[in-house]
DNA sequence: CGTATAGAGTGACCAATAGTCATTTTCTAG
DNA sequence: CTAGAAAATGACTATTGGTCACTCTATACG
């Protein structure tokens, strides 16, 4: 008989239940704010129930965080899902990297907290594999394609294409952090508009890093020498 | 009579024996890890007599992070307090911010353990305040570098002075901070050595501020076109 | 159908800790 | 020496992550 088949799914279902309710209630007050009790309340189970399905509150968060990770490779997948010129989906990468930050700002935020060693402790090791499975995965795809560059000779070699994909990810995700804790700030004290500067320095760093004559064939208004 | 006067010192002089107490511990447990217990043991006093002095925990570690931006701004000025030129003083400052990232990491996770607004709410007007001041003359430093070089003609104006200091700062910061929390990550999973990243990465955004004629006159190895 | 058993679920409880406040101690002016 | 102000104290409260002994449910089997 299928019924261990069928308790399996629902507990499957419990699963997915609770991170419903873990990630409405994180998404609505972090990971600080929130509570256990609160998102039992939310899943309508105990707080002891949870801790049959999650270790610990860290773990659920990183569960949470797991599907963030996933909808972003989604989306890059399908950026560069087309037979356009690798500059072309390098240019689409970094604009469907600014429309996750706005889409699925919750996912963005809880991916550069949990950057943070201090939360680390509480998190098991199964999740924290998890998770770099999914951040490789993603890594990858954009290191793949800088590769692709290189081969078809548009993109110079300064750097490898994995400090590339490095220099791009990690200067665009700093300017997008701040464009979201900061943009006051940086609006009033330095007169600088984020939005604007990850515009600008998309071009910029896509520009540096291609042979001068694929620069001048796009016509980047930024560094035309 | 001074009686008056001497209070006032003794009073300043228990804020910073606390601040003393609650850097030692800050330093090494983080902000969520340490307790005001311990900070209260440290510094030899009762718990209750430390929110005599400082708001809250949070408040603590703010004039903490203070001292830490106090001592990145002097170690920037004494970087560029020679009369070699613009281009070299640049190249310096970077170098320096590295050296304060080794020599000071401690204030250099504080500094960015701190931007996440989660950790604002218990924070005072007057302390944040105060930090924003010291941030702002660390910002002015580096723009008004920026500024002299676009005066003297070596670098372009694609990007204002201000967005120009931006993208440097924040690029390499955020290469320092993944350097300090996952390094053996890019490492083993990406090969790519983030000391190095750094580095280079400092090289290619000079060189791609600089006009043509500074940056071959200085002879970058990378980006010489 | 009735019952024994596994395992899913529960919530009172514990420990830790930020912050408070009534009380005690210390200092100083007169 | 004393009264009153200022400083310091630490027991107490409220909050919350996590635990565990117990209850409930549903399935397998006689």
């Amino acid at each position: 008989m299928g019924t261990q088949e069928r308790k399996e799914r629902e507990k499957e279902h419990r699963r997915e239940e609770i991170l419903n309710a873990a990630q409405s209630v994180f998404f609505g007050k972090g990971l600080q704010v929130a509570t256990m009790d609160e998102i039992a309340q939310v899943a309508e189970l105990s707080k002891g129930t949870l801790y049959l399905y999650y270790k610990s509150k860290e773990d659920l968060y990183l569960a949470v965080l797991i599907r963030g990770m996933e909808t972003l490779y989604g989306m890059f997948v399908e950026a560069i899902s087309t037979d356009r010129p690798t500059i072309e989906q390098l240019k689409s990468l970094s604009e469907t990297y600014f429309e996750f930050f706005n889409k699925e700002r919750n996912y963005f935020r809880m991916m550069n907290f949990f950057l943070h060693p201090e939360f680390h402790k509480q998190v098991s090791r199964e999740m924290l594999d998890a998770c770099s499975v999914e951040n490789q995965r993603t890594w990858n795809l954009v290191i793949d394609l800088l590769e692709k560059g290189v081969t078809e000779g548009i993109l110079r070699q300064d750097l490898t294409s994995a400090e590339t994909a490095a220099f791009l990810w990690l200067s665009l995700t700093a300017i997008l952090v701040r464009l979201d804790t900061q943009y006051e700030e940086f609006k009033n004290q330095l007169n600088v508009d984020l939005r604007e500067l990850y515009r600008k320095s998309s071009s910029l760093l896509l520009s540096s890093i291609m042979i001068p004559e694929a620069r001048q064939a796009m016509g980047s208004p930024l560094l035309n020498t």
